[in-house]
DNA sequence: CCTAAACCTGACGTCGACGTGAGGTACGAG
DNA sequence: CTCGTACCTCACGTCGACGTCAGGTTTAGG
């Protein structure tokens, strides 16, 4: 598969597919002439690094983690790092879970005002 | 109360203070000097923006909403705007979610790897 | 009056995940 | 062989929420 379909399999620009192979989070075979080829594979493997993009996690840590995620074989090291960015995301989960409520309280005051006024 | 205090008080740099005033988020009544003399509401108000930025806001997005969310008056624009913010924070709780779900996961996989071995 | 600490206004630097444009090469269809 | 499209490698630009440095002023205390 070639970076163009990639792309669109997975939804990510080809210039992130390159920059991915920049920070080593993903690989690539070449053509003769040069171009990438990807193995079905990189498509899960796209999918795993938006996946963890999304959850906050920089490059440097993905391409930390991105061996034990994908094997399930980790050192100490490793598994200190996967407990703390689950933390981290934990309380992230608080922070955003909190300020929704506040938002929803304020939705609630403004709707009931704007009924009363009715 | 000036700048120092509240940026001790609240917890963010004077800068980031500084920051709030030019992108009109907060004001300050001045000294005949020209010091920031801020009142002690200020305090709350410092950190209620704390809690939208940390909720993915962005600034302009904030100094759109705060009035409502200080006062409770909104109008229909606003109220689109506030139920629209909600449901993204809604979104990326689900994301932090799922991302938490599989790193725990692989944290039970690595764990569960490890006392078999030992 | 003097000094140290706190404050002021520019204005440039940072960081991460790409966007974007330039200038050139590879590939598949006809 | 040729054309159009996809691809290649630099390498600079972006955006947001500040950090940081420079050079000067205000304030509170002794």
């Amino acid at each position: 598969m070639r970076i163009g379909q990639l792309a669109r399999r997975s939804g990510v620009s080809v210039r992130a597919l390159r920059y991915y192979e920049e920070q080593r989070l993903l690989e690539s075979a070449r053509t003769p002439g040069g171009q990438r080829d990807y193995p079905d594979e990189a498509l899960e493997r796209v999918q795993l690094i938006q996946d963890l993009f999304a959850a906050g996690l920089s490059s440097r840590t993905v391409v930390e983690l991105l061996p034990c995620v994908s094997t399930g074989v980790a050192t100490p090291a490793m598994l200190d790092q996967l407990i703390i960015e689950r933390d981290r995301i934990a309380a992230r989960i608080q922070d955003l879970t909190r300020a929704k409520t506040k938002l929803g309280r304020v939705i609630e005051n403004v709707t009931a005002a704007k009924v009363v006024q009715d």
